[in-house]
DNA sequence: GGTACTTTATTTAGTACTGAACAAAGAGGT
DNA sequence: ACCTCTTTGTTCAGTACTAAATAAAGTACC
């Protein structure tokens, strides 16, 4: 009874999209996964069998035999998520569903040698009382780049890592399928499962912070361009002999919004003194200020350009902003919304835009994600690593039912 | 002897494959297409039986024995592209490889009631003299928007189109499938395939006319976007309170560097009188005038601005300019070269730029190629237009050659 | 309450495809 | 000359999947 590895492909298809999807009918998994009928209903009743999902109640009917829906055995699987930043990690551990069942924040200084082996030591204590049955992998998300997804090497300025093999040596510790990818590409893949973007093929996933990046999702996936470094809206050109930019370059959109630009603005106009920081031009702002509020709508109105621009070229169905900035998204909006607006071409002036609170779990939920979605890129980006999460899920089944199974389609 | 839709996809993948990569071997495609070699095996000796592909060449051993290379044989399929604008068609024959056998120009009026008769008119004159012994498709380039690719129905400013089921009455008047796409998404399909994005999964495709236009190739496909319109770098926002444009806004791209806009400029500062037109700029500029090359350098550098924040969104592999404005470009490159590098982030700061000069049979070739590359999206955009072409595909062996397939196979 | 129609799910016969073993044909070293 | 290694291509048994017919279970209309 070993299985090869198209039909783990396919199974896990059905996994996920029920995870992502919720409750689904048989009929309509079939359509949706583009296969017949009738090998859903071997699919399924293999599944069934094996204790990886369950039916539930029935969907009215719409003028036909009734569906019965299909649901995960939650506890069939899950995945550990991790967010890493210069001075601490976040790390959660997610069901199949990809819902969040505990998490932890930890003080971690990536800037040490040790680094690598203290953050296997933090994942080894949390892994250790893990409630899944079981793991099915680590994602890991990253301020910075990856140079090959498979092997998982990392570079980032941020963090201080460069040609840092973190993938490899993760798996060898502990044994699992590890998957890195930038920490908004993580962020994006969550909304477009769980968040705002569900549902939508096409959204762009924007973060306000230190810096200021974009997630991609195009056709259904996360979009990483040629080298990988695809949604750097952060460096995108606004004011000509604008401020210095990290990246050496002037007037970079990340440049003139960004924390620091803002502090560095305020401290300018007098707003701020010296060593006051961006929380106290927030309440500066919140209590009336004339000027804290207009640094804001200033901000506002330059993303808002640029982002119109982004929106014209990628044809999203929906803009989903997020990150420490959208905090004080209510002074933002005042220069964003005529901003963007105007200069969208007309059949885009009506998409529209979702602001989230900014919540530390969602990165480290999506770092999770990676584990659950890329079981299909096949000898894709991840290289092997999706076939062996296809293996773990196909494991995850009781032994016994499996004989079970075998007899139920002989 | 009745063929699935699932082989015709695969044989159909072989065909395009050895179309648009040259002569490849049974091992390459295997690979390529992620099917296994066995399965090429058994496609191969179909093919070749039918008459569609030739065994070519041995290419030199590598260490292991040495690849026996497989080419199409031409006259096995063609397909009719046709681009259409407001006052002349373009239409050529491309044979199975892509190359272009034979064009004509028409002039054409699309604001007349019967523009889709005379239309109709001049291809049945077009086709009647076709060369090749099987016409798979037809593909038409658009310059506006087209609703739903599977009806193909045209929303078009430019050719005074509302509405128009321009590809359901096409189909009806030739009996074979029709493909409409936006011209600079046909543009880009060619590109991707035989011209300078040739190789390049990701890539960026931009056309300086009239208009300002982007195709973008992202991981080796046309990305239409959510509602089809992806690519509209004209509208990116540069300056602010700039002239008025056609979309409503102010200061977009194409309203600043569009060939109206460089006209308008040229009369505003003299250099151009009330009646003379951009060719008198180009030839002002050819011979050395200052005043004109600022002109186009100005436009350069504003380009480059623009571009710089796609590429640094999108992270092509490669950056291709062509259309009208193209024909000036070692004016334009003065400007746009130093502000298109300056603005990179360091990774993208080498980014090539291919400038090519503009042909008109290139769009009406990636017309036809629209016919030869969507056999592959199964239900996806082009409905049941893709199975269509596989069925012809499929069809275009000698009916006597079947026989002897079947017997083989058993 | 029957008839017509929809939609969901299963069965069955047959096709498309894979994996593994093997054969073929070369390069490179000793 | 012989062995080892690499790569291409084929054979064959078995798996993954489909299409078409059918059953199951409802709605809608008269």
């Amino acid at each position: 009874m070993q299985s090869s590895a198209r039909t783990d492909m396919t199974r896990s298809a059905v996994l996920t999209f029920i995870g992502s999807h919720g409750p689904t009918s048989r009929a309509d998994l079939a359509r949706s996964l583009g296969v017949s009928p009738a090998l859903m209903t071997q699919l399924t009743k293999d599944l069934l069998n094996e204790g990886l999902i369950s039916e539930l109640e029935y969907s009215p009917s719409r003028g036909g035999r009734p569906a019965r829906l299909l649901g995960l055995v939650v506890d069939a699987g899950g995945a550990i998520g991790v967010k890493v930043v210069a001075d601490h990690i976040t790390v959660v551990e997610v069901g199949i569903t990809g819902t969040v069942l505990r998490s932890a924040t930890e003080p971690f200084d990536a800037s040490t040698m040790t680094a690598v082996e203290t953050l296997i030591g933090l994942l080894r204590i949390f892994i250790n009382s893990s409630v899944s049955t079981r793991l099915l992998g680590i994602g890991v998300a990253i301020p910075g780049n990856i140079d090959e997804q498979s092997v998982g090497t990392v570079e980032s300025t941020q963090l201080g890592w460069s040609r840092l093999p973190l993938g490899a040596r993760l798996r060898e510790a502990f044994d699992l399928p590890v998957l890195v990818d930038n920490n908004v590409n993580a962020l994006a893949a969550a909304e477009a499962l769980y968040g705002q973007a569900k549902g939508h093929a096409n959204a762009l996933v924007v973060t306000i912070g230190t810096g200021v990046g974009a997630g991609i999702i195009a056709d259904g996936v996360v979009f990483r361009g040629h080298s990988g470094v695809a949604g750097e809206i952060g460096h995108i050109p606004t004011i000509e002999n604008g401020p210095l930019c990290q990246c050496g370059g002037h007037g970079c959109l990340e440049a003139v919004i960004g924390q620091q630009a803002l502090v560095d603005q305020a401290r300018k106009r007098g707003v701020l003194t010296g060593s006051e920081t961006l929380g106290v031009l927030r309440d500066r702002a919140d209590s009336g200020d004339p000027d804290a509020q207009k640094i804001f709508a200033e901000a506002g109105h330059l993303l808002g350009r640029a982002l119109a621009g982004v929106v014209n070229t990628l044809d999203p169905e929906v803009v989903i902003i997020l990150g420490e900035g959208a905090e004080s998204w209510q002074h933002w909006m005042y220069g964003f919304e005529p901003a963007l607006r105007s200069c969208l071409v007309p059949a885009k002036r009506g998409i529209p835009v979702a602001v989230e609170s900014w919540q530390d779990d969602r990165w480290a939920q999506g770092a999770a994600c990676l584990v659950l979605t890329t079981p299909f890129d096949e000898q894709g980006l991840s290289g092997d690593q999706g076939q062996w999460i296809r293996r773990r899920l196909a494991k995850s089944a009781q032994p016994g039912a499996a004989d079970v199974t075998t007899k139920a389609r002989q």
